[in-house]
DNA sequence: CGTAACTTTGAAATAGCTCAAAAATTGTGG
DNA sequence: CCACAATTTTTGAGCTATTTCAAAGTTACG
């Protein structure tokens, strides 16, 4: 069940069998979530953390105009919100955008977790760091990428991320969004993310038809990206 | 020396004798940075964290055309880079704004809080949670807020972190950064900038001369920005 | 197989940018 | 404490990336 989870941390770091044993311990439940369905609000408290199984998930807030900024996607193996178990509630939504199913680690198996397994703890710890990393990264992008790297830039990053749970396929991978959801990722009005991507697409780089991302180029993307991976902390090191 | 740390983490939680203690003996040293020195960069193995004892310091990214973002400004009280202590290096550099002074926590000796101490632990992983809540605020500003609504978003955040811990006097306080500093924080061009601070003083809600902030409307002010400080989470609560 | 959701395109509007130069402020050496 | 050099702020004028509004295609699916 938290296979994708455990292929994460060991790209970054060794988890024991007792660190693994203590992980699966710290699920007491799973459910499911229907697309379009907002499954954490900002300011509820909350006493378990949400890991993503299966499907896509978006963290998101709003304004008071209606307009809506993403500020991460989600996929298998990723944990919604584990900074929910330091700040017991969260200054953000967080929504299914596809059927989704979900596990659940109640923060006192977490805790106990900081108490009995300081190495895994920083790990998870790790594991929210790297959120705030990719934060980052979508700043630079908001503040000072044009429309078609932060849209190429999305593509790079998330082909990696996928990839390394086993969900790309080569240069191909499944992403269900709109270009709606796109445009409220990247800051952008979906009229200007259809035609950045035709832009990206007549270029040779990428096309995303049909709910799937095909990288045609990828060091053609990723140099009108200026995507570094290094932001995705990849490589394993002692820690 | 560490006091207006121990001020934001009391601001949020409660922290015991002994862990104040084990903080302080976490500080192995100290140190000063001039204006303008990029003291972190991305990249390079770190093996100590540095707490921001006094000036004011930034994280950023620059871009090959030689853009620049910045992604978060601290004050004193502030780690420039706790997250360093899971991640081994940085995503981004750091860099002094104003003269700085400095103190050094190796690794090593949080390795030892994070054995010893596991509440106080959590407190230091809630602080790195922080940060990337205020990252997301940010990606919320750059992506969907107007220039007026960012700065002043920006002046109320500034406000609110600096008032907590003692720098700020009633509506004003000191922040010493030109406005191309604040044009690389929001995304913007200082020429913008320029003229939207014309824009929020004529509309009587702030002032920024001189390196200080003057608040006007403080109540005008955060309406524009819509701004809500929930996101700093500072009520204290049982962590 | 009809209807709702999504994508695509066009045309006009605008927020924010660029380039350029003048005015004000700040810091520094003498 | 002055003078001047550098930095920062301010303003103007024209430009462009992105938005807005609107409508026509296309796709998906109940």
């Amino acid at each position: 069940m938290i296979e994708k989870l455990l292929m994460k941390l060991r790209a970054r770091d060794h988890v024991g069998p007792d660190e693994e044993r203590a992980l699966r311990g710290a699920i007491a439940d799973t459910g499911i979530a229907p697309a379009d369905r907002t499954i954490i609000r900002a300011g509820e408290e909350l006493d378990h953390c949400v890991l993503l199984l299966e499907g896509l998930l978006c963290r998101y807030k709003d304004l008071r105009n209606g307009e809506r900024q993403i500020m991460e996607l989600h996929g298998p193996g990723d944990f919604a919100d584990l900074h929910s178990f330091t700040l017991k509630r969260l200054d953000h939504n967080v929504m299914a955008l596809t059927p989704c199913r979900l596990a659940f680690a109640p923060h006192e198996r977490l805790e106990a977790i900081s108490r009995e397994h300081p190495h895994l703890t920083r790990l998870l710890w790790f594991s929210t760091n790297l959120d705030a990393a990719i934060h980052r990264e979508w700043v630079l992008s908001l503040g000072r990428r044009t429309a078609s790297a932060r849209i190429a830039h999305l593509f790079c990053e998330l082909h990696v991320r996928l990839d390394m749970v086993g969900l790309a396929d080569g240069l191909e991978y499944r992403l269900d969004l709109t270009q709606a959801d796109l445009a409220e990722c990247m800051g952008l009005t979906s009229v200007h993310v259809n035609r950045t991507l035709k832009d990206l697409r007549e270029q040779g780089l990428v096309s995303f038809k049909g709910g799937t991302v095909r990288i045609d180029d990828l060091s053609g993307l990723r140099h009108v990206a200026e995507f570094d991976p290094g932001y995705l902390y990849l490589d394993r090191r002692p820690r």
